[in-house]
DNA sequence: ACTATAGGCAAGCATCCGCTTGCCTATCAA
DNA sequence: TTGATAGGCAAGCGGATGCTTGCCTATAGT
């Protein structure tokens, strides 16, 4: 229960960075991608000129979250998105319907 | 279209908070609150010790994003929630379905 | 008119945060 | 074994941010 809090805290300001909504984008269209794949392709489709550490730390933030999960293969890190976490908001504070 | 991602990015700003989360969450549970009634409620309720100024530029980020909505009456300003901006992020990171 | 109440404005400060920089480890290919 | 590739660790810097402090305006009550 606490930790679930402390959790909600997380996925919050994971998601107060645009480079990091950038990411989440990006996983969207493509799962299963690599830091170097994901630095290229941020880039090229979003206009991102972040560095490799820059996308790292994000990458790290994100997981700690729970947005982001990720598979070892070799020396490769793959990484997907996982939106489960965002069901707290909607349940936190009900959408009101119409308009 | 530009003013609403500027939009966007206030909301996710705005959510960041735990302090403006628990006001949210206090306007939930009752609406059109002043200033004041917030200040006391939230020291009773969520155990803030948040000052009025505090209190007020983070009515001020919340307003700014659309989360709270307000209305003047005499020297009182009304404090309302209103949660539909937060459609937009269910809408871009559709929520998978399961565990 | 005077006082109290509800709220606003703006400067200063301490902390947090995103990013860079430099170096290190691990896996794979030649 | 040597070199190249994929990724990790940690210190430091500059800007953003939450909060305080002090003062000001406006509405309501007596």
């Amino acid at each position: 229960m606490l930790a679930y809090s402390l959790r909600v805290a997380d996925v919050f300001k994971a998601l107060a960075d645009p480079t990091r909504r950038a990411i989440l984008d990006e996983l969207r269209d493509r799962d299963d991608q690599t830091l170097f794949e994901l630095c290229t392709r941020l880039a090229m489709r979003h206009g991102l000129g972040s560095s490799r550490q820059a996308i790292s730390q994000h990458l790290d933030v994100l997981e700690g979250a729970g947005l982001v999960v990720t598979r070892r293969e070799g020396r490769y890190k793959f990484h997907s998105l996982d939106t489960s976490p965002l069901r707290a908001i909607i349940e936190r504070w009900p959408i009101s319907d119409g308009r």
